[in-house]
DNA sequence: CATGAATGAGCCTTCATTCAT
DNA sequence: TATGAATGAAGGCTCATTCAT
């Protein structure tokens, strides 16, 4: 359902590739989007050269990484939508999955990016469709089950999924996300019948 | 209430440095603390080494404007207390205000130096108690009245004070701010017959 | 009357990015037009940070190099013509010079460059013309005299001037200028009643 | 008349070797030596590993080049010499086709390679003597037939063989090298009266 | 004191060359 | 044998910091 871009390159090229964006993704998560090329190449076990080769400046790893980022919300709003009993429970966990995955410092990082960018990655607009969709959808259901406020939009859902969430020196950014979620699901949650 | 530091400079020092404090606080707001300091100089109207003369380093002067920030950050804890009429109006106020100054973005700036500063800058910790200090009052307050959930610390709010606010290329931080709150502090607040 | 640019500098400043244009006129000469800035920088003495405060990149460093070529050239067509006897021997004598500063080995590195540097460089231009003016003066004179061909146009002593002569490894340019020299001036001579 | 080295190599890896050194030719003569060897192996359409296996690096590649060139210019003084009625045309006609080829170009670019290859390469030396020879031939004949002037050797007329006739952007290289033949021809001929 | 020139370490990127497929 | 992926050394350039003027 999201195939990986690059399949047709060779096995080993293939897994360096992927390394390299798993590397980035925990690197960039970490320490920020300012880390040297140099130790991402590292962390992914392979040189510079191989890392210019996929991806030939910032921008592009940058991009790469927002995209798998991207995926990955992608199938997770999905597997939301089909696992959880309720359009409620799935924006919840939806909600909280994206905090984890520190949306909003992505978004940060590849805002100057994107504008140049996003032409010739058309596939980022894709998947930022899908998202949206699953979203609005589910933002509508769960208004009509009479859990979510009404005077809330699919634009406000965004806005809190990419809030960045302090975390404490040595405090997992997991661990915060679960101290503030409570508050924001309670800030979201219609208060009627149900509540009464 | 706040006497600067420095304040036995020659007057013309004196406000060279007001103004690099000044342009820094600017600066660091809207382009991120990785600008040259060739370019705050340059902004505030001296030359880098004056900067420099006043500022060993960047993180001296990344903990300088923290602490300005943290001046404000206190004065407005005050300011607020005394000018509302209850502890919650104070809070939500607070909270407002930390958010719209991006204190979580200078709390990740300066955490990396603040652990070798913090000594030599003791008015750090002091200022920090102050707010610690009116916060941990305001909750208290704010709880006895019934306005604010009890199973909320000042830690908590805290973590709120220190979220950051995605904002859209063009969009203010502020309106951005007041789109989040109003579910903030929806999640904050005491339910009254389901808390009774 | 040829002021140097930058002459507002600080005395050592000044005496710096003299020296570079200095060493990048030789350096250039001698090893291309690829050397490393970092090599140049070292044979002028200084850290590679000052070169490129004086000449942001390559091509600027280029471009200053061929201006310093260009008012030498302008002070020699000049200083030719005062001090010869006759328009023929100022032009074969600025020839000669021509061909031993190597000026077809700069208009080639510097032709990339010019496209996009000449209009913030507007001296070059200007510079180029007083070339260009006392060549055509030159070479009018000289055919009046009876010693210039007929059929040579300033166009085609451009040509000459830029040519480039192939030294064996250890043979000094000048060296196999003037050997060459004689066989163009010969080539360049009217056939007439004073060969007769 | 000049066997082409690895011609004991299969069909089509002699095919490759062919069109690698026929691009290398092309391209060397359009951008200069400091192509990129990918630039030359993706002109050739073959990888770049196919070329390193013919060529072990770059100064093999220039060396066989050259190699070629001399070849053709053995070929050429050869043809010059039985085609031409005269020792002075088919001199004239040598220099001219030497310098449409950028000789001294070529010349700059192999100079430091050839010392270091000229023994594994024994053929270059070879090829040098052949037309040399023939340069030292018709040098005298030439000179015997009152066509040439006496005080110039083959020393000389390689000199000028070698000359790099300044392109301007646009203009082709033969067109400049007819602009500047006529002058360097009359510089060479012998005066009838007067020398006599 | 203020200034801005000089320095050099460090990051980005390219490309010659090697080697696994 | 051909291919193109991987490597890493080298060069371009920037910028934090120091220091002469």
């Amino acid at each position: 359902m999201t195939p990986e871009q690059g399949s047709d390159l060779r096995a080993d090229a293939r897994s360096n590739r992927d390394q390299i964006l798993l590397t980035a993704l925990e690197v960039f998560a970490e320490r920020g989007t300012d880390v040297p090329m140099k130790y991402i190449a590292d962390r992914a076990g392979v040189g510079v050269g191989t890392l210019y080769r996929r991806f030939p400046d910032r921008d592009a790893l940058l991009i790469a990484t927002a995209r798998a980022h991207l995926d990955r919300l992608a199938d997770m709003a999905e597997t939301a939508v089909a696992e959880e009993s309720t359009a409620w429970a799935a924006l919840c966990r939806f909600v909280r999955e994206c905090l984890i995955l520190r949306l909003g410092a992505l978004a940060d990082a590849i805002e100057p990016a994107v504008h140049t960018m996003v032409r010739s990655e058309p596939r980022v607009s894709e998947i930022r469709a899908r998202v949206t969709d699953a979203l609005t959808d589910l933002v509508g259901r769960a208004q009509q089950d009479g859990d979510l406020r009404h005077d809330i939009d699919a634009g406000l859902i965004g806005l809190i999924m990419t809030t960045r969430v302090h975390t404490q020196p040595g405090e997992s950014n997991t661990t915060a996300v679960d101290r503030l979620l409570p508050i924001l699901v309670d800030g979201l949650r219609a208060r009627g019948p149900s509540a009464g």
